[in-house]
DNA sequence: GTCTATATTTTGATAGAC
DNA sequence: GTCTATCAAAATATAGAC
């Protein structure tokens, strides 16, 4: 488990320096956060941090990037369980509210001004969307889901609901029930359309 | 139009400077915002501007109060159109980058801190939901909206789609189109199940 | 109502010793 | 790898003249 040589001992501090670095900017969003705080949660001072990070930008950065997970699983074939996974990793958020803050607040400031993090969001949100529009056309395909929607509105909606419901929750986490809800969105989305709806299109 | 009395030139550059600081606060968000600019924009010193809102956060506060039009329309039954309305409001949203970007800045940063956002959008959250779930909720005894789907959800996720939307509009305006989805997303809602998933519930 | 001037605080970053 | 010391640049807010 130990890392071993040279660098071992600047590795253990980097990882304590990123853990308490999330916590410190998901509780203050990056402009409130400092750098002088996060030093002194991880033990330091503000030019011992510094030393492991060359400045605020890249320690926000490299926060975001460690917790990207992607909602990888190698296990699974790709394309066919995208929505599972988006599901899943909202169920696991529940139990984060402080990387939920981190996100939420992160990809509000990402349209701010084009700083480090609007990179990130914008690569990050078109991956997710192939992700899911893949797995959703494939399920067309099967006949498993609803042939007359757009499965690039599906995805974007999915993110949506995503996202918003994020906010919602960090407001009122105790009435607001994300992956429940999730479902509820995708169980209707599923839907074919009625005979009489189809008749309606026409 | 001009208001007389002793008030009226006070009232007057309160409006204009009401109108900077919301360009501002909307390209900068509020940490990044400074009084300093907005007092410039708005032809005044710092301490000029002070005079009339005494504190960073009572401008901010104000900026908000003046934009939040509560989707009013008084001609219009209530309860009746919540719905309509709110696709309306994100259809106007379209035309205000800079307003978009306020609410969802600030929707973020008042899930940070207990501070003047935070009262705010929980407020008004509440009365939104609480106009959308009568409108659906009518809907339903009417037969117009699929009678298994809780009118709770369908506002909590009405509300999300609209958050989640803006997001991805204000990273890439061009490809998203937020009043369409709104519309995508209410006709699936819509939906009665069909009998095949009526079935399945059993 | 608006200005000038200033007090106070806080921040990010650097230099150099150990 | 971590520290002390320090710089330079903001920002909010206040005091008091006009």
């Amino acid at each position: 488990m130990a890392a071993r040589g040279p660098y071992a001992k600047g590795l253990a501090k980097r990882e304590e320096i990123l853990e308490v670095a999330l916590a410190h900017f998901a509780e203050r969003g990056y402009d409130r956060a400092s750098v002088r705080e996060v030093a002194r949660l991880a033990g330091l001072t503000q030019a011992g941090l510094l030393h492991h990070f060359s400045s605020k930008e890249e320690l926000f950065l490299a926060v975001l990037q460690q917790r990207d997970d992607r909602l990888e699983n190698p296990d699974e074939p790709r394309h066919t369980h995208s929505v599972g996974r988006l599901i899943e990793a909202v169920e696991r958020n529940a139990y984060e509210p402080g990387l939920v803050r981190l996100f939420v607040s992160m990809s509000a400031e990402s349209v701010e001004s084009d700083g480090p993090a609007r990179a990130f969001f914008e690569e990050r949100y078109g991956w997710l969307r192939g992700e899911l529009h893949a797995d959703v056309s494939h399920r067309q395909k099967n006949g498993g889901f609803a042939p007359d929607l757009d499965p690039n509105d599906v995805a974007s909606l999915l993110i949506a609901v995503a996202d918003g419901l994020q906010l919602q929750w960090l407001l009122d986490p105790e009435n607001v029930d994300m992956s429940r809800l999730l479902r509820v969105l995708w169980d209707a989305l599923k839907r074919v359309p009625s005979p009489a709806e189809s008749a309606e299109l026409r």
